[in-house]
Order: structure tokens, then C-alpha cells, then sequence
DNA sequence: ACATCATGTGGAATCGATTCCATAATGATG
DNA sequence: CATCATTATGGAATCGATTCCACATGATGT
């Protein structure tokens, strides 16, 4: 592989000229900078960033933790993540948290240990471990998806979302909701959304009735699974149901179809996220569009603001959302 | 940032124990151990695998790029590799090609300025300056998705799936049937699957209708609209539609459902991809399982083999695929 | 005529690790 | 007791870039 070494000596010049040449910095003259842009063509030179980043002590590289790769919420956000950083000079080094905590931890340490600028962690948790582990890095750590608390974050306003769905649900006239949440260790999702659902029934002075609030884990077989429960368990069927997640709230649907309930008619559905398949099952689902694009760039654009401005100013950003009332709900 | 050297000086060895003691190489004493060991944990010291990289010429990263980030195929390629990668113990750097080839050759030349390991292309054409700019390169690339020429690749066997499934739906006493493909620069995608769909009804002697024959651009929409045309330019109405991936597939469901036309009674319809719309959508959409997945580990597998190998030898491995006939074919 | 300044260039240190080589102490061998 | 292998350690070069500083040249100003 050729180095700046070898452009210098085939130029003529020293390593601080070529250097000069590379970075458009200092006096060069234009005899010398012909010489070295023809010798770099000649020979396919470029510039290893390793060395730079090694000596600039900047890589310009951020790690991006997910929780899982392969999801539809993941790789929307990863995109947004991305627009922003190739548009900024940054690469992106992806990180798989396979759901734990260990491992989201494990990965902080790689990415530290890669000496990336920065590192934008999708939470699942709000676990002490994983705060302590953030804490006793010397890496800016921004989280998208769960306010965690002594680093910037954005957030999805989760209760508002869930509440405002519930609510929506309540004046369609339908009185008795069923629920399918998620573990509590993911606060997000398994608390605030749930959070949400609970309040808005009880403003209206009602209250779930026992089996009617279930959990699954966030697979639609899981959802059809809870939708079972739901449906076996309740003294009274029913007439709605609100999953925390579009494939949740898929399964249920399967569930509805396979014992021939009708959806809407008999028992409407919902579920947060606006996923793809929300749209083209039957009925379509209503759910809540997060914009989890958006919510990557904002989170990448706080990020890259802290880089820049050295400041420790901590930043919390709530995102919107949409209610999208489709086929599943009328 | 802690170093090496402020370990060495604080546990009174010298840089080369300390590095002795971090790669388990060479002699050292017990009690040397034990000290760097402590003075390790107390700092909180973390190894910079830069300038490790820099001195051994490996820096366990390998470079991916995707012609899409957000895209349901791309991300199951992505978790593919990177079970593999994790395993073997590198990190996987993600770029965007944007769908465009000037994109790929650039983040090829940037991934080469990082001196990443190699490079996994999804590959999306085979234009003659991809190929060029693969070659002038000195890091190894392999492909997944086209057959590169003059490198490794991975590659499903498009042509096949394709034919076995217009066999398929000839088999079930369809004539007329349609087909939705895409532009041809996309080689696998737009030529090989045409020429499977093409051969199959040769070999039954016969041969499409005018304007049975439409192209999309992998979105849903343009699927509905080459549906449209099919519909609305062909004088015999086709009795069922092959469509070259699962969205193309969808958008020809929504325009049949949109005008009416039962399915599959009436026209049935098939895609590609098994993606995670085509089991919930109604009715069911017949389709490929190609194994993304399976596809991303064999791909990431045949790089580190090059990688350890320093053989020159080129590979091709053909992925299988997997019919299913669901309820949009019957 | 001489100090001053803009321009142009290169030597050498540096970033944070690894690794070759020299050296020293210790114990075993004949 | 000389010789030699084994164990233990550190000095210094190295990877490929950037950057500080010294120095040279020629033009300009007074």
C-alpha cells in the first residue's frame, strides 16, 4: 500500500509538503502541488484516515448501537442516522445489542476502544449498569428511544401517543379495551405506553377488567398468543384491543381472524408504530407514526452539536407523532 | 485519554510489558502482571485499537455497503453478516450506495481510506465502472446479490426461482400470465428473472401478450401502476401476475383489490423476497424465500476465508431458494 | 543598505500501540 | 565452573499521517 512516503520521495518534496497538498493548508507552490497531484494520480494514493485519526485524535466515525438489526424501526432510524452523518463527513460503525444489556454494554466498550468521535445508543433500558457503564466513558453518548437520565436524549412522547390512541378508541363508542404491552424493563414502551392506555380509561371513569391487560414480547406470534389470552380469560369480550406494537397488534388480529371475530365490527385494533405491514393488512391497522427517520437525524444532529460545541449541556428532545386511524377502527 | 504509557509509568514497567501483558505474549513475571493488571482496572484503561491497527495492519473492521439502508432485504443481509462478523471478532462499518453507482465507487474508496479489512458489496449492477474501480482497489471486496466478474460472490439463483415459479402458476392451469420486472441494469433482479419467467412459458410454447409485460422501480406504487398498464393495455385480461419482488407484488394486489378483481380467483399473483408483508397480507402473496440471512453469513464467511487464506482464488456460491405457494395462488 | 515580511520547504517530534533486539539474572548441564 | 537455555525486561524503531519550528529566498519599505 502506498504511503504519503512514497508520494513525497516520487514528487521530489518532503512528507509536510504532500501533507500541504492533501489538506489545502500552508504555502505550497503550485509547481510543487502539480508534481504531487500528478504523482497521487499516478499511483492511486489515498490518505489513510487510520493514521490521521490517530494523530488528529479525530475519526470521524460514530457507532450506532441497535437493538437489533434486522428490524423495521431500526433500520428506519439507522437511515435517518445516516442522511445526517454522510452529509456531515462521518461514517457510521454499527453495533448489535441482541436485546441485552451485557451486550449493549460490551458494545459501549468496543466502540470506545475504536476511538469513535461519538455514540448514539437506541435504549431498550434504563438500567444502573448501562448508566454506569455510559458514565465511565470518555465517549459523548446520546440515546434515542428512552430518556436517560446525565446524557442528551431524544424520546418519543410514548404516554401522550398511547393515551391519545386509547382516547380515540373511547370515542368510537367502544368502552371495553383490551391491552397487550411489553415487558417493564423497557420503560419506553413497556411503561409509558402502558401508562398512557391506563390514564386515559380512568379519566373516563373506567376501569380494565382482570385479564384484559396482557404482555407479549414484541413478535406477532406473541401478540396472538396475549390476544388468546385476552379473548379466554375475559368475563366480557372485548370490544377493542390496543397493542404497544403493530406487530403485536398484528398477531392479534390473526388471532380475531383464526375464531372469526370480526375487526372492526366486533373488536377494532391499534397499534404504535405505522410498521409497513400496518398498512397493507386487512383491515389495515390503525397505529401511531413516530417517524423514526426524523427521529434519527434529530438525534444524530444533537450528537454531532455536542462534538462541536464541547459544552456539556445535557438535551432532551420529544419528538411528535401522528395518529393514523385506518380500516382496524371505526 | 489513558495510554499505554501512563499505565507502564504508573505500574513502573515499560510500554513493551504492558503490551506484553495486554496480548498475553512473551515473558512476564507474576508480579509484573499483577500490577499492570490493577493499574489497568483502576484507570480504566482502554487499548486504542487505532493505533494497534495502524502498527499490525488489521483493523478487524470490515466494510458493508448496502444499496439502501432502510430496506427489509438489506437489513436481514446486515443481521446476516453480522452474526458472522461478531463471532470471528471484527465490526462492520455501514455505507449507503443511495442506489446510485457513483455512490458505491465513492464509499468503496472511502471504506479503502479506512483501511478496512474488505469490503462486502451488495450489489445492485455490473457497470463496467464498478468493476474498474473494484479493481484498482487493494482491498478485498465480495459481492452478494450480482455475479461480479474477477471477484468472490455470493448470489441467489434468480433465474431458476424465477422460472419454478412461473412453472408453478402454469401448473395450476394459468395461461395469461403477467409479469411486473424492473430496469435491466439491475442484472439479477431485472434480466435474470425476466429471461426465468420468459423461458418457462417457452417451454410451454407459449408467449406473453403485448403489454402483459410492465416494469416497476421496486416500490409499491409503481407496482399499482404496472398493474394498471397490464390491465388496461392488454386485450386478454392476464389470469394471473408475477411480479419480480413482494412490493412490486403487493401494489398489483392493491390495484386488483382497487378495481375489483378477485384474487386469486380470478387473477392470481405472485412475488419474490418472502418478505414480512407477503404472509399478512390478504390474501397471502405466493413468494421466494431467498434466505437473506443465510446469504449475508455465507458472504461474510467467504471474505474472512480470503482474508486468512491471502489466496487469490476466486469463489461463486449459488444460494437455494424456497417456494411458497400461499393464498394469492391457488 | 538593512530590517521586515510574505512565501516556500523540510526536519523532527508526535499520536498510541507492537515488535525486534539487546541485555541481565537465574538455574541447569556436563 | 564455564556454558547455555529459560525467564524477564526495556530501549528504540516502526506504522502513516500532522504540525511545530527553523530556515532560505526574494521582494518591499525606509
Amino acid at each position: 500500500m502506498v504511503t504519503i512516503r512514497d508520494i513525497a520521495s516520487l514528487a521530489g518534496v518532503s512528507r509536510t509538503t504532500v501533507s500541504r497538498v492533501l489538506n489545502g493548508s500552508g504555502y505550497v507552490s503550485e509547481q510543487a502541488r502539480k508534481r504531487v497531484m500528478e504523482v497521487i494520480e499516478e499511483t492511486g494514493y489515498v490518505p489513510s484516515e487510520q493514521a490521521k485519526a490517530l494523530r488528529t485524535k479525530k475519526s470521524n466515525v460514530i457507532g450506532v448501537i441497535l437493538p437489533k438489526i434486522s428490524t423495521e424501526t431500526a433500520s428506519r432510524v439507522a437511515d435517518g442516522i445516516d442522511t445526517v452523518l454522510n452529509r456531515e463527513g462521518y461514517q457510521m460503525i454499527l453495533a448489535n445489542a441482541k436485546l441485552k444489556v451485557e451486550k449493549e454494554i460490551e458494545q459501549l466498550k468496543l466502540l470506545e476502544s475504536r476511538r469513535v468521535d461519538g455514540i448514539i445508543l437506541l435504549a431498550t433500558n434504563k438500567e444502573d449498569r448501562l448508566l454506569k457503564a455510559i458514565e465511565s466513558l470518555s465517549v459523548p453518548v446520546v440515546a434515542l428511544g428512552q430518556d436517560l437520565p446525565s446524557i442528551s436524549s431524544v424520546i418519543y412522547d410514548d404516554y401522550h401517543a398511547a393515551r391519545e390512541m386509547t382516547e380515540a378508541i373511547l370515542k368510537k363508542g367502544r368502552n371495553r379495551i383490551g391491552f397487550i404491552g411489553v415487558y417493564e424493563s423497557d420503560h419506553a414502551v413497556g411503561v409509558l405506553r402502558k401508562q398512557g392506555y391506563l390514564d386515559a380509561l380512568e379519566a373516563e371513569g373506567k376501569t380494565p377488567e382482570e385479564g384484559w391487560i396482557q404482555k407479549g414480547d414484541f413478535t406477532a406470534e406473541s401478540g396472538y398468543r396475549a390476544m388468546k389470552s385476552i379473548w379466554e380469560s375475559a368475563d366480557r369480550k372485548p370490544d377493542a384491543v390496543f397493542a404497544v406494537t403493530d406487530r403485536l397488534a398484528v398477531g392479534a388480529l390473526e388471532y380475531l381472524r383464526a375464531i372469526g371475530v370480526k375487526t372492526p365490527e366486533e373488536t377494532a385494533v391499534a397499534g404504535i408504530g405505522n410498521s409497513e405491514i400496518s398498512k397493507y393488512v386487512t383491515p389495515s391497522l390503525s397505529t401511531v407514526d413516530y417517524n423514526n427517520e426524523e427521529a434519527g437525524m434529530r438525534t444524530a444532529e444533537l450528537l454531532l452539536e455536542r462534538l462541536n460545541s464541547s459544552g456539556e449541556n445535557r438535551e432532551k428532545i420529544v419528538m411528535g407523532y401522528r395518529l393514523l386511524i385506518r380500516d382496524s377502527l371505526r
